[in-house]
DNA sequence: CCTCAAGTTGAGAGAGTCCTCAACTTAGCT
DNA sequence: AGCTAAGTTGAGGACTCTCTCAACTTGAGG
């Protein structure tokens, strides 16, 4: 690759950065390009898709995540791992609106799953984490706190931690009152992002 | 108003209730107008705003949500009263995305306000609520489940019952853990509705 | 310096949505 | 039946965003 191509993939990815953590996941291409001082054409040059860009961008929240996950799970206390590790994915969501939008999108089919099936297993054999929620029931933290971030996020930047507080309250191996319905499988969770 | 006129009038209103709640409130009004079999100048003769015609299709929840209140304000046990107020409006919303939408955009503007606030109070009163949450800690309830709602409805449609189940876990007296940050203020709560 | 593959450019086609308005139609009164 | 205010129509302007491509520019090897 030419070295005015590289520099140009950097300046696009720079300026998708900055409006992505801004506003999201939807921000116009055109914006992005202009933001990078580059033409529209080079952006799709580089990017044919958005999802290429985005992929992109938030390459190295994957290894964020797995990392996460990883001392989550040498924590001397499991409950106190898993709570760590849901905390840490949720303030990459309120730290970046991109991010957000991914996470809420992509919640169940993170790259971590088998990591956190772990981490989820380990918070339930401590007696810390109530025995009758699944991995895919995780999606609802991802959901909820994703959307109180969108909602907050310029007016009341920390309230998510009252959400998540309260979750995890809810999680709570002492507060466990029986569930209704029973928990999505793997593929209903995998389907319910398909719509989003 | 001419007759023909009133006809319409309910045609438009028939056709927004059908796509509003399988769509969400973000429809086309030019579709509204096809599906109701008339043309798109007469829907903004009718509804110069989307939000004219939004809040002539929802008009009637509101004195649901507010039947809702002031039957759980009877309820002999304060947190199942409590507990019936809030499954109540989330039934609304899985039955319909457009007052999905609706509610998450004004969760804690609603009408039922005033009565909300005697419901939590006497909730809490009663030892069933914990006492740390106030009014606009709900709209976590509402965002999450709102959330899980849109993610869910075609392929889980019960899941939310189950993200509700979770959160209400985590408002019991019993599962109360201190909470991080303060409470949102009522206008730190008004505020972070306009930005959705 | 020359060449040309690699890279860039931006106008514009295309799709979707909102909203308007001048021309037309019709309900309902006399 | 005739009149008129009320109502309807839908093409079209305005805006926004995506994506393409033919013409132009430039880095880098010979």
């Amino acid at each position: 690759m030419r070295k005015d191509a590289v520099q140009n993939r950097e300046r696009l990815l720079a300026a998708a950065r900055r409006l992505f953590a801004d506003r999201g996941l939807d921000v116009p291409l055109e914006e992005i390009a202009r933001e990078a001082g580059v033409s529209i054409g080079t952006l799709y040059n580089r990017f044919p898709a958005r999802d290429d860009l985005v992929a992109a961008v938030f390459e190295d929240r994957m290894a964020t995540v797995a990392g996460l996950a990883e001392r989550a799970l040498t924590a001397a206390d499991a409950w106190e791992g898993f709570v760590g590790f849901l905390t840490g994915v949720c303030e990459l969501q309120a730290a970046d609106l991109g991010y957000n939008d991914l996470a809420v999108r992509g919640a169940p089919t993170g790259p971590g799953h088998a990591l956190m099936r772990r981490l989820l297993e380990r918070a339930q054999e401590s007696g810390g984490l109530r025995s009758d929620v699944t991995l895919t029931d995780m999606a609802f933290v991802i959901w909820g706190v994703g959307a109180t971030v969108r909602a907050t996020h310029e007016v009341a930047p920390g309230a998510w931690r009252r959400h998540l507080a309260l979750a995890l309250d809810g999680l709570r191996a002492g507060a466990a009152r029986p569930l209704p319905v029973p928990p999505m499988t793997t593929l209903q969770a995998r389907a319910a992002l398909e719509g989003c």
